[in-house]
DNA sequence: CAGCATCCCGTTCGATACTG
DNA sequence: CAGTATCGAACGGGATGCTG
């Protein structure tokens, strides 16, 4: 196979890419790295990680005001959905009124682990996106 | 603060939680993280890099068949939305018939790094997600 | 070959109301 | 407090047909 790149991009970077293709490929029908970011893609699994990470344990309401701007529904079915992955753990306190407590699962720390590439990625290549994004509109504009 | 943390878990990957909400919260309003999980957290986004990491350059229908189950469309939306971004360079042939070359830029392949992390991970603990799922789906009878 | 425009459907998600 | 249940709007995304 003819392979050309770009001088300023080592090889790795391919190498990389096939590694991981490989694995997709070899898994038996549903790609885990597909499954992975079909659930934390979704618009607050990754939150809650997150916080839940920094947090060590939170309530309920506690995770959702942190979060912000998440509506209960979507609190319960995004934790609902952790836990059934195995990230996240719920402990339920027969008191009353009633305590529910969440934290991450050993399982769930490594995940953050993880993520935190990325995260140092956006954070670090944030500016560039912006900027690549109000170029590429500067020329859509020219153009059409 | 008051820290609890499992013993088997360093204090580390609280740390870096913080680290990450730190740099969240620091963003003017909308935080980069979320905005890269938006990107590529949708359905494609994700494989193109990949595939285009790994193949350095393809074209269009070259990539389609690649991912195999991606409409034209879908196709065509995610590689502007990568292209606005400054994540894939798009090069247009003036022939006949029209090619239309794609390839990561410097970000892009950036970014295919830190998904590397991610996809490590996802191959190494695919197993136990299936199997916390399958417990929590029994359990789940069990109770129901 | 590459891609845009349109239609249409399923899913997602927020708002609201109710329960233990 | 911490949910569950239901409804309706919004969005993603596939199928199809048409262009350069």
């Amino acid at each position: 196979m003819h392979v050309t790149i770009t001088e300023n991009q080592p090889i790795t970077f391919q190498a990389e890419a096939k590694k991981i293709l490989q694995n997709i490929q070899t898994a038996t029908s549903i790609c885990p790295v597909r499954h992975v970011l079909d659930r934390i893609g979704d618009k607050w699994s990754f939150l809650c990680i997150l916080h839940l990470g920094a947090a060590d344990t939170l309530r309920f309401n506690e995770l959702r005001k942190q979060i912000g701007d998440v509506s209960q529904r979507m609190l319960t079915v995004t934790l609902r959905s952790l836990e059934a992955d195995g990230l996240v753990q719920r402990h339920v306190y027969a008191e009353v009124p009633p305590r529910v407590e969440y934290q991450l699962t050993p399982l769930g720390h490594s995940l953050l682990v993880a993520f935190s590439g990325l995260g140092t990625w956006a954070n670090a290549h944030a500016q560039e996106v912006a900027q690549a994004r109000q170029a590429f509109a500067a020329r859509e504009k020219g153009d059409g």
